[in-house]
DNA sequence: ATGTGC
């Protein structure tokens, strides 16, 4: 839980951007992208989304803290850290957190683009649906068709998406279009608990439950020509996306470390304001090992996402008599991480380690990390909507590099708890109501439905064109849901 | 989010 309630003076410094300036323990402001409506609900007194920007102010007073602690539009409270936050740290005075990263380490969306119309689906979509449900393993504690030893597993954690494609999961083509090539360096396979790899042995290639999904969709709608020829995205189009994370090792992860990460707070004198948020020197030994744990966890995403697509082209083909090979990758972003990264702060170039919890990088054009394609357009950002709303495809920008370090929303953010939605929208009536918009769904468990309706989540068209308003992203295409599979 | 938590 935050700790203090402390009403805070809110300016706005620009058209979406308010600001909380640097007061008591803060060491830089705090910044949130929002419009007059939502920071209006974000700060009332009664609102529990107040706790997102009391996270927030926390966030802003931890040591070595660059520029200012962020919030993007979909922010909401989480562990610690509000989802749809990012913290950059200097390295030599800054810190590492269990909660900056969040407990499903490295979740991330994948989008594929098939080469497939709308019209290629209809009165097909049962048909799909239900190659989807079969084909690709989800729910709590599911496991799937790789049985790994604990010798394999370990390649996982050092190899991530090329442990899977060396298997014959996807091809070689998938990596170049995932973050980092879906393998992250520095992982130690020894920083993570024997517990975490068991649990993990049999869930390599599942979905898992939650807001964990794959879907298919159509394009409905381009706002930048340029850049939808860059990604190869077009009206009328199939495409295809796929969400989700580590599953248990992830979670195990941050169970693991959170107690280890306490431990180094008082050991090495850092300002506790609360419990969720402890951390550790980045450079301390166990600031380093929990880097190191952190990249073997972000590695089991990309391999479960690259798994994932593999089963998803297969179910495709069957349903469909596709081929394969004609689904591609458009791009593949996570929205829990921490990594290092160059970005500019008072001037001067200068290497950070970035923390985004709900929150995507968005690097703009010309940075070498964006695959060569699309590089002049801008890296490709992928913003999940709910089963009932549209999901978008957005490219990074010049600004967001000085504005944000390059960092973005990651959805349409949590408006109301689970337990909350659970009360309010009963399966059947969420199922019958997306059935009508001419959505079919397939869960494999009831009360994910009902966490995940549509009204449980803020207007992901409002966020959208909040971020898109303050030119940190533009946007390129929406994506209309068709067919969701949930967990 | 997660072999659902004290």
């Amino acid at each position: 839980m935050a700790q203090q309630r402390t009403s805070v003076p809110i300016t706005r410094v620009e058209r979406y951007v308010y600001e909380i300036p640097a007061h008591g323990e803060m060491r830089v402001p705090a910044r949130i992208y929002a419009d007059e409506e939502l920071i209006e609900e974000l700060t009332a007194p009664a609102a529990q989304e107040w706790s997102a920007l009391q996270q927030l102010v926390n966030v802003a007073s931890l040591p070595g803290i660059q520029k200012a602690a962020l919030a993007m539009a979909d922010v909401h409270p989480g562990y610690g850290f509000p989802i749809g936050g990012v913290g950059a740290f200097d390295p030599k005075e800054g810190v590492i957190s269990v909660a900056g990263v969040g407990f499903d380490i490295n979740c991330g969306v994948r989008l594929l683009a098939t080469e497939l119309t709308r019209a290629d689906l209809e009165g097909k979509e049962d048909r799909v649906a239900d190659a989807l449900f079969h084909g690709v393993p989800a729910g709590l504690g599911s496991t799937g068709e790789l049985k790994l030893t604990e010798k394999e597993i370990d390649r996982v954690l050092r190899e991530g998406a090329h442990y899977a494609v060396n298997l014959g999961y996807g091809t070689p083509a998938d990596l170049t279009y995932v973050e980092e090539q879906g393998r992250m360096s520095g992982a130690d396979p020894d920083a993570v608990s024997r517990t975490a790899k068991q649990r993990q042995l049999r869930q390599v290639g599942t979905l898992g439950s939650g807001n964990h999904y794959v879907e298919v969709q159509v394009v409905d709608e381009i706002y930048d020509e340029e850049a939808a020829r860059a990604f190869g995205l077009a009206v009328g189009q199939v495409t295809i996306m796929l969400h989700t994370g580590s599953r248990a090792l992830g979670h195990q992860i941050g169970t693991d470390y959170l107690p280890f990460l306490e431990r180094a707070a008082r050991k090495y004198n850092i300002p506790i304001r609360d419990r969720e948020l402890v951390c550790a020197p980045v450079e301390s030994p166990e600031g380093r090992q929990y880097y190191a744990a952190v990249m073997a966890g972000a590695n089991t995403a990309f391999a479960n996402r690259q798994v994932l697509t593999h089963l998803i082209r297969e179910a495709l083909n069957k349903a469909l008599g596709v081929a394969p090979e004609s689904i591609r990758t458009v791009y593949e972003i996570a929205h829990n991480t921490v990594k290092f990264e160059e970005h500019e702060v008072n001037g001067r170039r200068k290497r950070l380690l970035v923390h985004r919890k709900g929150a995507t990088r968005a690097f703009g054009p010309g940075r070498p990390e964006i695959p060569e394609r699309y590089r002049s357009v801008g890296q490709p950002v992928l913003v999940g909507g709910t089963m009932g709303t549209a999901s978008y495809v957005l490219r990074g920008t010049e600004k967001g590099m000085r504005d944000t370090f390059g960092s973005a929303l990651h959805g349409a953010g949590r408006a109301k708890s689970r337990t909350k939605a659970k009360k309010e929208y009963p399966a059947d009536r969420v199922i019958r109501q997306l059935k009508e918009r001419g959505i079919t769904v397939r869960a494999h468990g009831r009360s994910s439905i009902s966490e995940e309706a549509p009204g449980a989540y803020k207007d992901v068209e409002q966020v959208v064109d909040i971020m898109a308003g303050a030119g940190v992203i533009a946007k390129v295409a929406r994506l209309r849901p068709v067919v969701t599979i949930k967990g």
